[in-house]
DNA sequence: CTTGACCCTCACGCCACGTCAGGCGTCACA
DNA sequence: TGTGACGCCTGACGTGGCGTGAGGGTCAAG
């Protein structure tokens, strides 16, 4: 002989939800006290289980009254009621799917985090940041530099590395084929180099570009990037942006 | 520029829904027709869209507007959602699986079908028992035998199954032992055998055991299957029966 | 005899709509 | 110029499965 607090423990439901099955007659109680108090006994306390674990497999508190009364079709509800999970189930896989491409669309409007410009630059890449904002931070070109970059998604990110590469991929082709830096192939590729300057970072005119491709050459850290690439590069790079703002002035 | 019932159909919700989201000032049209229509213009029906991919996400109406009204939290609440359904997603797979455990049980429950006891007792069975019904329908204790049996669950089956080996297995050893029929361990087998019957199938005081064990001898059928498992065991388990009841009377 | 934990019965609240009822608006067709 | 079949409006109550009080009685320990 139980009190409603005790069921309630045991099986882990509240006592409110004990007075509503008694109110609507799935499971009234067997006994009462002389003061009223709900009494379970253990076979109440049996069916309340069934009622509870009817309930988690999610039947409405009807269809638990139904199965409690006939027995005999229990099996059919459950096969049933397996189905239906079955089918939540499938729904809320969809569901986590949704959500995973929900997701991705969201983090690509996310500005990126340190952690991902590392994965696509390398591990150097934060490093050399802080050491430019140390040399450049109170230039206007940085400023503005650092205020779209700050903006910038991961997807953004990306295609900045795909521009730069193919950029880099453009002096390869004119350097290995014997270009010098004045040719149409050169400069082509120096005109990209400041499309995506201008385009990415900070405006970037004819003119600044030179100081840029002169900076390559004085700036031993510009050059060693460079140079890593191509030996001589700097300088190649350096003479293509002047042919180039030399043929955009002309 | 859609009315109520256009926008329902495109987002497969009730247009009731849309008044409701209208009342608590979740999204009301940004129109309406002189006549008092709302009109939802595209903008509307894109958040529209929002609202309900979050509604299936499982966000309540409060939380999804605060999402579209805070679109920078926007990661966070997906990156909880989906915990949330990858939560509800483990809850539902151990729900499946009590939902199978559940089936097993109640299956037991069920009587067993008749493939079950092809399963059990090979191809012949369904033919021995009509064969059987036709010679001794008309007797008690087949009567008897036909009621008890038909709430037999395949549990109670393998029971049988098992029972009905290990007292093969006596039969055998005692055989092979070189034992008579009259032996104690024969004896034992055949008591063994008795109330095997007697609590599976029908009453079988050793009197009625007497005429059973006749009836192994005497219908071929039941020689040939104990003959199939040792020439000779029809006649060695009559006589042990005999003797058992031999030493029942005394 | 008090105290604090438990129990009782109303009775209203909640969420996200469903479901009428009663009355306009609109549109194609006769 | 009707006319009938829709679609739209507002307002209001209903639903399920309890949650959450309010106001009061009961019980065991100290």
């Amino acid at each position: 002989m139980l009190t409603v607090g005790q069921v309630a423990e045991q099986l882990g439901i509240t006592v409110r939800t004990l007075h509503h099955y008694d109110e609507i007659g799935l499971l009234r109680p067997s006994e009462r006290s002389a003061s009223g108090y709900r009494l379970y006994t253990d076979a109440d306390v049996t069916r309340l289980q069934h009622v509870v674990v009817y309930r988690r497999l999610g039947f409405t508190l009807e269809d638990v009254a139904l199965l409690l009364q006939d027995p005999q079709s229990v099996v059919e509800h459950l096969r049933r009621q397996r189905a239906v999970v079955a089918h939540r189930l499938e729904e809320l896989q969809d569901l986590v799917t949704a959500i995973d491409r929900a997701l991705e669309r969201e983090m690509d409007n996310q500005p990126a985090t340190p952690e991902e410009l590392k994965e696509l630059f390398g591990e150097g890449f934060n490093d050399s940041q802080a050491e430019a904002e140390d040399r450049w931070g109170d230039t206007d070109a940085w400023k503005q530099s650092r205020q779209r970059t700050a903006g910038f998604t991961k997807q953004d990110w990306e295609r900045v590395k795909e521009e730069s590469d193919s950029i880099h991929a453009a002096f390869f082709a004119a350097i290995d084929a014997g270009e010098p830096p004045t040719s149409r192939a050169a400069m082509d590729a120096a005109e990209l180099h400041r499309r995506h300057i201008d385009e990415r970072f900070y405006d970037c005119p004819p003119e600044v570009h030179r100081g840029l491709g002169d900076l390559y050459v004085s700036d031993p850290r510009f050059t060693a990037t460079y140079d890593e690439l191509r030996p001589g590069m700097a300088y190649y790079v350096r003479d293509a942006i002047h042919a180039n703002a030399d043929r955009q002035d002309s």
